[in-house]
DNA sequence: CATAGTGGTAAATAATATTTACCTATGCTC
DNA sequence: GAGCATAGGTAAATATTATTTACCACTATG
């Protein structure tokens, strides 16, 4: 239920979501990687100009979210983060911070454009059937408007790429990605609503990435993969930014009464 | 000189610094708008869950700035911004919000395509003869790599171009806009460089600009127009982008020492 | 085993924000 | 012109958040 009022009550950041912010900004950066160990609390704090006890509140929540390690009498470490490539706490992370998504749509993109100009040179026969199967699903779920059947041919078609790429360190590379994705993170489809309405324009990029891997058109398949993506992309963007506008359209009305 | 660490001191906001940048954001987003009558302290206090003095904290800020006009007894309103087209008031306001000055950006892109339209069907011999001496001088201060001659001539150019448009409620609406970029707001040379180095692409748009005015091709004009708004913007994003980027990379090496 | 450096805990103090009370200005109604 | 309601203006007491200070426990090293 919309509040009568377009003021927002002001959520005041405490000292130590202030730190977790930056802290979690290098991560995310990469400044701070994996296994690195922090300056001690005591030159932590000092660094940052805030108190040991706001620091350490601040270092609890990181751990809470797994991305330290602190080990009494020894050290607070950066916690490994990409066991599988792409664990759960990274890519939470990169969900709360909105350029780290864009960083990480823009690596998918090429892995994904990677993936399918290696089909498009290996699938095998029973690759291209798999990969037609599936364009199958996908044409018939979209003329029954069935939205879970085609959100779920979607992951398939993505993993059949991969799978047909036959390059086994980028299987597991992706695996994880796609397991994540399956698990609801960074899967929008309302995002991807704004610019494609009947969801015709997704089945016909998919159908596009198919057709090229299966004709053996390592380029086409690469192209279709990166122009797939890029529209992903400005999807998400363009969702983002009407989802701001009908905030601000909002607000006027309740202005308006 | 960079301090010594990548750790940032924290700036920890206090609640009237929050307050003001909610309203300040309602009215870019044109929410509040100018002659609107605030609600009162107390309730306004009460919405936005603060406390009054806090409050009154930050409407001080707001008018300050020019922002709000307070009268006693009356109440809080907002001020006229617009009094010439762009009041420095609102367009230091359009500074503080990344995403407003993309508007603005937007709307100016529109406006000075539709002056290079109108100067392309209705410019004077003299308009003429004004607009391909000021190429000329530019040419000229990119020959002598002359930088501040070079953006002197660069508000001579737009000036001239809305002049040639002979449509006076365009010249009046833009002239604001143009003093104030000429005070330095929003005019960094330093990120249009990050796509555009020498200098050549601004100079090969603006002569593209005059030619087309100086042939009588509206719609060419309008589109050079575009291109070279689209191109400032552009290289604005990649700046940005670039000097987040730097940022980064100084702490990875402040790290790693 | 001693020492230095690190994390862990807690109480006293300082800074920031809230609550409460009251004063002054303005506009409207009678 | 007086009275009233609503609004801004000021300030002290109280509450909340953050800092400072002190001390304890763990770990690695010599």
């Amino acid at each position: 239920m919309e509040p009568a009022t377009p003021f927002e009550r002001v959520g005041h950041e405490t000292i130590a979501e202030v730190v977790v912010e930056q802290l979690e900004s290098m991560i995310v950066d990469g400044i701070l990687k994996e296994g690195r160990k922090l300056p001690s609390e005591r030159e932590l704090a000092e660094m940052m100009g805030v108190s040991r006890p706001k620091l350490r509140d601040a270092l609890q929540v990181l751990e809470d979210r797994n991305l330290v390690v602190v080990r009494h009498g020894e050290g607070t470490f950066i916690a490994p983060l990409t066991g599988r490539a792409m664990s759960p706490a990274l890519l939470s992370l990169y969900a709360r911070h909105g350029e780290a998504f864009y960083d990480y749509l823009e690596y998918r993109s090429e892995q994904e454009a990677f993936a399918a100009r290696l089909a498009a040179e290996r699938a095998t026969t029973s690759d291209k059937e798999r990969l037609a199967e599936i364009i199958g699903d996908m044409k018939e779920c979209w003329e029954k408007g069935d939205e879970e059947g085609a959100r779920h041919a979607d992951f398939r078609l993505h993993a059949a790429v991969v799978d047909a790429s036959h390059n086994v360190t980028l299987i597991h590379m992706m695996a994880s990605i796609y397991d994540l994705t399956r698990q609801g993170l960074f899967y929008n489809r309302d995002l991807l609503r704004s610019m494609d309405g009947s969801g015709k324009a997704l089945l016909d990029q998919h159908e596009a990435i198919a057709k090229a891997i299966i004709e053996g058109d390592p380029q086409r398949a690469a192209q279709a993969a990166r122009a797939h993506l890029d529209f992903v992309e400005k999807s998400i963007r363009k969702g983002e930014e009407q989802q701001r506008r009908e905030l601000s359209a909002r607000k006027r009305r309740q202005l308006a009464l």
